[in-house]
DNA sequence: TACTTGCGAAGCTGATCAGTTGCATATATA
DNA sequence: TATATATGCAACTGATCAGCTTCGCAAGTA
């Protein structure tokens, strides 16, 4: 099975799992609760977002507590980056057409 | 057929024409030379990704260039941007941290 | 000890996907 | 006009996936 982070966040509802779980640590099911799936099917979600390491587990007595891998999500960033450069350097160029146009 | 942003960059070919693309335009032939997998499946790619805006076409006579459209993959940006200010966070009170253990 | 609760794992199913082959179309060239 | 080239599209296939149901297990609680 292919378990990597950009095939992890293309699902929607993983995606929401990872806003639900950055603002605090949750359970299986208080997670489920906030959609029409089953939690069976959330909890596969958790285990794909914690096998590729952007969730981290915290067992708390028969509980486990989900929470957000932050520096994993830089991982992202990182592809990113690469592509800044190029947005950034259109408004660059935007930037500098304006300043000729000012002159003339 | 889902086409967002996030499932049309779960694929890594995708994602190296994307990159191959950033540079300069190209077409479905040169882009296929760099893979081993057929044009027609190259082709493919390319229609997913120019179908979520990721790529834009200029034709010219029978050729058909292909290249980046910086202005959506910024959409992947804002979506990292919440999460972005939870590591920025993170590395502020860890920087809080180093200062209140130097005075110590 | 018996019962409830929180959770994960296995197995099934219909849908989707990445890749293939084969074909159609449009443009350039002889 | 005939031929080669550049490309897209349709149909097929094996693999993967998201969801479901069923089950098992461990930790609390009566």
């Amino acid at each position: 099975m292919r378990r990597d982070i950009f095939q992890a966040i293309a699902d929607p509802t993983r995606r929401a799992i990872i806003a639900l779980v950055a603002l605090h640590a949750m359970t299986p099911n208080a997670i489920a609760e906030n959609f029409d799936i089953t939690r069976q099917s959330v909890s596969k979600h958790l285990r794909i977002l914690t096998e590729c390491e952007l969730l981290k587990q915290t067992p708390n007595g028969r509980e486990i507590y989900y929470s957000l891998e932050v520096s994993k999500m830089k991982e992202v960033d990182l592809w990113l980056e690469q592509f800044r450069k190029l947005w950034e350097g259109q408004f660059a160029q935007l930037d500098q057409l304006l300043e000729q146009m000012k002159k003339q």
